[in-house]
DNA sequence: TGGTTGACGTGGT
DNA sequence: GACCACGCCAACC
């Protein structure tokens, strides 16, 4: 539900740097909100997340810092977001990835 | 205008 | 590794 889509908000801030998350790996809302300044506002972006339903926003490449599936609630399927995830080819113990140090992404890496 | 909310992070135990 | 308590701060109502 976007209230103003013509004020750029820091919540689109939030999904530009989510949109340039390489397939097959994620981030963390810590190292977005730390590529927006605000490394304070981690929560923030997770809650941009739940405005990101009406675009084309991969959420589920978005983790906490241990790689736990916390947001999974807020998807259609409490599981979408781990199929989504296993599709790319990440594998997981529970809610909480595997290899996340493996596949974590920063958006300082171009 | 002001208090509450959270898909988080850090530091301590 | 785990669990707990506290701090943050933009957006919401």
């Amino acid at each position: 539900m976007p209230k103003k889509p013509e004020q750029i908000s820091f919540f689109e801030r939030c999904y530009e740097v989510v949109l340039r998350i390489p397939y097959g790996r994620v981030t963390t809302y810590g190292a977005i909100a730390k590529y927006l300044g605000a490394v304070r506002s981690a929560r923030m972006v997770g809650w941009a997340m739940n405005s990101s339903h009406d675009r084309d926003i991969p959420a589920h490449r978005v983790v906490n810092r241990v790689g736990l599936l916390t947001g999974k609630h807020h998807f259609d399927g409490i599981h979408l977001m781990k199929q989504l995830l296993e599709n790319e080819g990440h594998r997981f113990d529970g809610d909480r990835m595997l290899n996340f140090k493996n596949v974590f992404w920063e958006p300082f890496d171009v």
